[in-house]
DNA sequence: CACGAGACCTGTTCGC
DNA sequence: TGCGAACAGGTCTCGT
């Protein structure tokens, strides 16, 4: 499910609280049931057990599709890949289906990480470099311009949508906003990103933050039986939607499997160029 | 270096 | 209706 935008509107809402808890900022962390061993990707179950007793929530923040909770003394990773979710309920509840890692916290809180397909991962680091230390540019922060960006496509000989898939190219794109950035830019999903024009690459920056901006003003999009709240998924003008019209030509949306990802597409506002020696 | 396949997992939806 | 196939927001590892 979550890329960058619903990541930020999951760490909003811990933030400030939720229409049915408060805030965790300050919450103590009494205790921590792994319900699934895999889970947690670091340190051992005991380790972690022993290091995060005690600990304070200090801050809640985003870093590309990383959670990011610094406690007293180490930060908190997590990271909800697929299917993952958090959410804060009494700790009095019986554990729900699926959920794989839960925190007591004080004032009969808990926090829950319920993911159905298992895939996320949970690290307790006091060095996050250690994790997050192989990431691409944060795409909203003011040092991700549209001239490094430029400079950086040309240095792949690599069709733009698993490019842009490559976290450690950009960080927070997933398989939702890169085909829904790709359209805007008017750009195929199969083009090498070192044959941009710096035009088009401006564009395409654009495009990128844009999609996502919108995103985290919608809270998120919400699909199927995972999240909810947001919104954007009744503004996607591809993205799973084989078949209808584009917003922007009419033309019929396809879909190709691009780097074992459905793809989607206007296959007339994003053509690929034609080879010039071509007949 | 660039790319594809397979793995990790469970649940929903699609097609016959 | 039933049942298997296809598909799903992500990332890692291996082979070519």
């Amino acid at each position: 499910m979550p890329e960058l935008p619903e990541v930020e509107t999951i760490a909003s809402i811990l933030r400030h609280g939720g229409d049915h808890h408060p805030s965790l900022l300050g919450k103590t962390i009494l205790g921590a049931h792994l319900l699934w061993e895999r889970t947690l990707a670091s340190p051992s179950p005991a380790e972690f057990q022993e290091k995060i007793f005690g600990q304070v929530i200090r801050e809640i923040g985003r870093r590309g599709k990383y959670l990011l909770l610094s406690l007293s003394r180490d930060t908190l990773l997590i990271h909800l890949r697929m299917s993952g979710d958090l959410l804060v309920e009494p700790s009095t509840n019986p554990p729900a289906p699926h959920h794989r890692l839960m925190f007591d916290l004080d004032g009969g809180l808990r926090l829950s990480f319920n993911d159905p397909r298992k895939f996320g991962r949970v690290w307790l680091v006091a060095d996050t470099q250690v994790v997050l230390g192989n990431l691409g540019p944060e795409p909203l922060s003011s040092d991700f311009t549209p001239e490094g960006f430029y400079e950086r496509l040309q240095r792949y000989n690599r069709q733009l949508k698993p490019l842009l898939l490559d976290q450690t190219f950009l960080a927070g794109l997933g398989n939702i906003y890169a085909d829904e950035a790709l359209h805007r830019a008017k750009l195929h999903p199969q083009v090498s990103a070192a044959t941009l024009s710096r035009t088009q690459a401006e564009h395409l920056w654009a495009s990128i933050r844009q999609v996502l901006q919108e995103g985290i003003q919608r809270s998120g999009a919400s699909i199927d039986w995972v999240y909810r709240g947001g919104e954007f998924q009744h503004h996607f003008r591809v993205y799973r939607r084989v078949g209808m019209p584009c917003p922007e030509c009419g033309t019929p949306i396809r879909r190709l499997v691009i780097g074992q990802r459905g793809t989607h597409f206007c296959p007339s506002c994003q053509r690929l160029p034609t080879p010039l020696n071509a007949p």
